[in-house]
DNA sequence: GACTATACGGAGTCATCACTCCACTTGGCA
DNA sequence: TGCCAAGTGGAGTGATGACTCCGTATAGTC
């Protein structure tokens, strides 16, 4: 998309391509850990190279905060997408559930480091709302299979994996604590479980 | 207690406590909106002082959080003393659940910036402490009362009503999203919900 | 009303961080 | 093997924000 825009431009040297590479590479552990008190010149640390290569690839400390969460919401797509072919839907939804929560620590430090940067762009919204939208192929399937509730939609399942994501992120969840509060969630997301009340 | 260990220290001036009172109004004002990123000079620009009048209350930026810290959870605390009396524990327990969640907002920002800061103090820390614990009195009258499955843990509990203040901080969730998300929670909690598989 | 300890305001200091400039190096082609 | 466009590193630069210094103002007392 880029060449279509610039032209067939030249391709990039090696050396350009691979420090490129180590810098995202640099960049998903060092905001993943730091979140958004990382800094830049870190990140050139970690990968080995000068802060100015850094922002010859990535003008912006948003614009590699983008790259880096693009990268990883196609991940989970792509895992979503390989699940909606399971041939039990309610156990693929809430495999996707436990993936996404356990992905989510560096993905909830770099979000909100982007927040911070003031830079949440269209790339980086378009990769969140296809991940989202693979999440509610799996949840209808599910639903249709009589594994979920009917009266759950995307948003409050969003809401629910978003907050366990956000809880262990910031609370250093042990396993077991978050096993069990997983069940409340899925026990409240079985059909049986629905009450009536307004 | 401050007092006891300085000694009866002579009282302050009445224009210093009011500025101190302020101080603290601005700040649970502006941490509340802006979390890490809002400045001293903010506050005390909302609270109409001096930053050197700031600075001179709270020594460092960190004590000044830890401070608005204590004064919220602090009356969270004395709301779920109060719920210890309700004659529906179960209903007293997710009243609590539902205030906690609706105070949390401006709490977390505040929270995560003096996570920030690098300054959790004991007093902070006490004081979410005794938060916890009076949760720990009402879920445990709700088990008793047979509202709430016994298989569940103050720690779990406490992840999911993390997990949905920090989804509702941070996205905006509208209110009938919130409680939907909500009832799924509660009804996996109910006695009914549990499942027995390992 | 005068006096002074207490408190105040805001200009200044110092450190940090995103981002730039430019002299130097190197991959890749002839 | 030599050439040079493409790429690099690191010393700046400017902005921001926590915190300090000190001359000024005022609450509270006589």
């Amino acid at each position: 998309m880029r060449e279509s825009v610039t032209g067939p431009a030249r391709a990039q040297r090696a050396d350009a391509r691979s420090n490129r590479a180590a810098i995202l590479d640099a960049a998903q552990e060092v905001f993943g850990e730091g979140g958004e008190s990382a800094s830049t010149e870190e990140v050139a640390r970690r990968a080995g190279v000068g802060i100015a290569t850094v922002f010859r690839h990535f003008p912006t400390k948003s614009e590699l905060l983008v790259e880096v969460l693009v990268q990883r919401f196609g991940r989970l797509r792509d895992r979503a997408a390989e699940l909606t072919g399971d041939a039990n839907p309610g156990e693929a939804l809430f495999v996707m559930f436990t993936e996404i929560v356990t992905d989510a620590p560096g993905k909830i430090a770099i979000a909100d480091a982007l927040v911070d940067a003031g830079g949440v762009t269209g790339r980086a919204e378009q990769a969140s709302q296809e991940l989202s939208q693979a999440v509610d192929v799996l949840l209808r399937r599910a639903q249709q299979a009589g594994a979920i509730r009917a009266d759950v939609g995307l948003p409050e399942f969003y809401a629910l994996m978003v907050g366990m994501s956000r809880a262990g992120a910031h609370a250093q969840l042990d396993l077991e604590v978050r096993t069990r509060a997983q069940r409340v969630i899925f026990d409240g997301l079985t059909p049986a479980a629905a009450t009536e009340d307004a």
